[in-house]
DNA sequence: TTACGCATTTTTTTT
DNA sequence: AAATGCGTAA
């Protein structure tokens, strides 16, 4: 099992017992020596199946992890304790949701569930949403939660803090009495209910003897506290990551948790694994150098064994249309040498840049598959059927009773929910309650609203979950609307899909870590199971009647499913076809060839990253991220414009090129070409493609004028573009380094050379074009 | 109550 | 460009 391994990993898997850190680099056998390490003290005896756990940031490694466990030991993995946090807490609330404070079924709100909880509560309780944005009240709240805050704990210093602290508490108050969770609230609820019930807590204490957590580096620090806490009994904390892909900051993760745990725990016990096994020395020496700009590092130094194979191809184009058109020209020449098409990615900074090289690849009828974007659990008719779902599960769920109470329309409009949240609001119910309350023609309506639900709710407690969620499908109205739309075709195979999800849901349940618990965990697990009593008489002890009663229903266990796993893993594996993802996306994957698009200051780096703190070293890990998932062949690719925001914007090269050494690098256009000349079309350059009006020759896009691929702006007589330096009376001297719309409309970014960054209206402002 | 048109805002990344 | 939000007409 051991014997294939380097010695660093050798060292890392056969650690004796005690906290560990290993320091893995990218494409290093991270995930390898986790699973091998697993096997390993399973195998020495040192710990049963039972006795592991195993955490990991999203649900494809834990099922990864998983997968090869049972490829190196023959046991059954079913009932284990590996998974997210997000996962692993909610099976911890689901088991103890009495000493949690939670109704047994309650509901996970995602992101957007959660907005929209806010922007209600904001409406109801009359706050002026521009002091206010939902988006940042979101973000202070899960930000709080994060640093393990409660309203009472968060330090309000001013008016408007105190303001979001009061947000907060009202938010929390909303979430409790509609039973509903969300993503943070998952995890602290469970470090509470670990901090405060001391049987639970030494219970699991002395259960898990050997805790082992994956991407280390993206821990916030509630989870780094959970671990902690978990971890107080005497288990051995090993931990995995690589600072220098921490990419996460975004939402919390504290890269300083790394340094912080070799302090506190590993103590020297440090394991650099540095071959790497994946990528060519060109591909490797690029992304060493590259993340070489960063500061504050932990310090590695990747190397790898294999020869230096081919430079790393960057290619320039005019704009993001002939970009796209010459990655899939590219693409297809891989594809006819041979290349499998799933062992090419193409990734980019942000979702928006996918459409682009979408479009490109369907009309060269190259399959395709796209990660991430819009999800299956997140798109409306399957969130609409999810909606239902929940409120015979909990129908005290606000969110989706407003979701679904007026769709499809069956007359119950804005002020019959007005009044009704009037009702519940000064008793202090859910809408659902309050039904009861309001009389006449509207109330009626509402009767017949909550009839259906409960004849819904009736056959769910006849028909296995397929079926009920095609009856729901159908009883709600949900097939009838969409059958009458334009668009209603797709939806309604959606809807199909999620019938087949719940299907193979049901069939496979447990199997791989869900949060619903089996009756083979339950066997295995002690507290789970009869021996749970032992615990009673200690006041806190788990409710035998939750505990040993019956399993999560798998109604329950789906709605659980579709909101800690919003449908990544929908990819039709069956088709052989290149893979379009963000950056982030992309971690922890690898491939053959790999192209990174959009190379360009303001896109990648983002301009929105640099005026955080931190922000452009992120970037920077990102970038690294990214190279580092290319085995043999990587492409940086990037125009000198593109379409954002329905405007042509304009940018420089991106500063993560020039921080690669030349001699890795193989310019595929001129390196030194001269900017496009102001007016003059980009393609009279080397690599034209499409037509005249720089569309794929297969394409059916409308022209455009030849106006908006210029690189330049022409405001009165003066003309502007990229890099020309300009003058201005208040701010001095400085250089335009991005541009955007055209005529009165247009935009610069200046970079002054004494007041920063800069966006001015070429309109209005009166600048003086100096050198450049 | 609903449907439609106009205006405004948005986008960085995700469990 | 696309999605959301708001006011008005039917």
């Amino acid at each position: 099992m051991i014997g294939s391994l380097n010695p660093q990993q050798q060292a890392a898997v056969t650690l004796p017992t005690g906290h560990a850190l290993v320091l893995a680099g990218a494409g290093s056998g991270k995930t390898r020596v986790l699973t091998t390490r697993m096997a390993w003290l399973i195998q020495t005896s040192q710990v049963s199946p039972f006795g592991l756990l195993a955490v990991t940031f999203t649900n494809k490694s834990a099922r990864e992890m998983l997968t090869r466990l049972s490829a190196l030991l023959p046991i059954n993995t079913r009932g284990m304790w590996v998974g997210t946090f997000h996962g692993l807490c909610n099976r911890l609330l689901r088991a103890h949701h009495r000493d949690a404070g939670l109704p047994q079924t309650f509901q996970i709100l995602d992101s957007a569930d959660q907005l929209s909880a806010i922007k209600r509560l904001l409406k109801a309780a009359g706050v002026d949403d521009d002091k206010y944005p939902p988006r940042d009240v979101q973000r202070f709240i899960n930000g709080s939660k994060e640093q393990g805050l409660r309203p009472d704990n968060v330090d309000a210093y001013d008016a408007h803090r105190r303001g979001m602290v009061d947000l907060y508490r009202q938010y929390q108050a909303q979430c409790e009495r509609e039973g509903v969770v969300d993503f943070a609230e998952l995890l602290l609820r469970a470090y509470e209910l670990l901090l405060r019930n001391a049987p639970i807590r030494e219970h699991y204490q002395r259960r898990f003897q050997h805790i082992l957590v994956d991407e280390f580096q993206d821990t916030n620090d509630l989870q780094y506290r959970w671990l902690k806490l978990l971890a107080g009994g005497g288990a051995s904390l090993f931990a995995v990551g690589d600072d220098d892909q921490s990419i996460y900051a975004f939402r919390g993760a504290n890269v300083g948790n790394m340094a912080a745990f070799e302090r506190e725990f590993a103590q020297g016990n440090v394991i650099r694994l540095e071959q790497n096994y994946r990528s060519f020395g060109h591909i490797l020496d690029s992304a060493n150098a590259l993340i070489a700009h960063n500061s504050a590092r932990l310090g590695k130094n990747l190397w790898t064994e294999q020869g230096e194979g081919e430079p790393v191809r960057i290619c320039e184009q005019g704009t993001d249309l002939l970009e796209a058109q010459w990655v899939v020209d590219e693409m297809r020449a891989l594809i006819s040498s041979g290349h499998p098409r799933r062992d090419i990615a193409v990734l980019y900074r942000s979702n928006a840049q996918s459409r682009v090289i979408e479009h490109t690849l369907f009309s060269s009828g190259i399959p395709y598959k796209v990660y991430g974007g819009q999800r299956f659990f997140e798109r409306q008719e399957v969130k609409h059927a999810l909606a239902y779902l929940r409120l015979i599960a909990n129908p005290n769920d606000d969110t989706s009773w407003l979701r679904v109470v007026n769709f499809p329309a069956r007359g119950i409009g804005a002020r019959t929910l007005e009044q009704l949240g009037d009702l519940a609001r000064g008793a202090g119910t859910s809408l659902y309650q309050a039904v009861d309350a309001l009389q006449g023609k509207s109330g009626a309506k509402l009767q017949a609203f909550v009839e259906l639900l409960s004849g819904l709710a009736e056959q769910a407690r006849e028909l296995p979950l397929p079926e009920l969620i095609e009856h729901v499908v159908h009883h709600s109205g949900l097939r009838t609307f969409y059958m009458g739309e334009k668009e209603g075709a797709d939806r309604l195979e959606n809807l199909q899909e999620l019938v087949n999800a719940a299907a193979v849901f049901v069939g496979e349940e447990g199997l791989m870590g869900e949060p619903a618990l089996s009756q083979a965990a339950r066997a295995e697990d002690p507290l789970l199971s009869g021996q749970a009593l032992l615990l009673a008489g200690q006041g806190n002890a788990p409710d035998p009647e939750t505990v040993g009663g019956p399993t999560l229903s798998p109604l329950d266990a789906f709605l659980s499913h579709a909101s800690l796993e919003a449908g990544d893993n929908q990819a039709q594996a069956g088709e052989d076809a290149v893979q379009l993802m963000t950056v982030h996306a992309a971690k922890g994957l690898e491939f053959d060839a790999v192209f990174i698009t959009g190379l360009e200051e303001g896109l990648f780096p983002h301009e929105n990253s640099l005026t955080e703190q931190g922000g452009l070293e992120e970037e920077r890990r990102l970038m690294y991220v990214a190279m580092t998932r290319a085995r043999k062949r990587l492409y940086l690719t990037l125009a000198q414009s593109r379409m954002l925001h329905g405007q042509t914007r304009y940018a420089l090269r991106s500063r993560f090129l020039s921080e690669i050494p030349d001699v890795h690098l193989k310019w595929l256009t001129p390196r030194e070409q001269q900017r496009v000349p102001v007016d003059t079309p980009p393609w009279a350059g080397a690599y034209r493609r499409g037509d005249a009006y720089g569309r794929p020759s297969t394409g059916t896009m409308a022209p455009r004028t030849p106006r908006s691929l210029t690189t330049g702006v022409t405001v009165g007589d003066q003309h502007f573009r990229i890099g020309q330096g300009v003058q201005h009376a208040k701010f001095g001297d400085g250089t335009i380094i991005g541009l955007s719309g055209s005529g009165t409309d247009a935009q610069a970014q200046i970079q002054f050379r004494d007041v920063g960054t800069k966006t001015l209206a070429l309109g209005v402002a009166k600048l003086a074009i100096t050198a450049g």
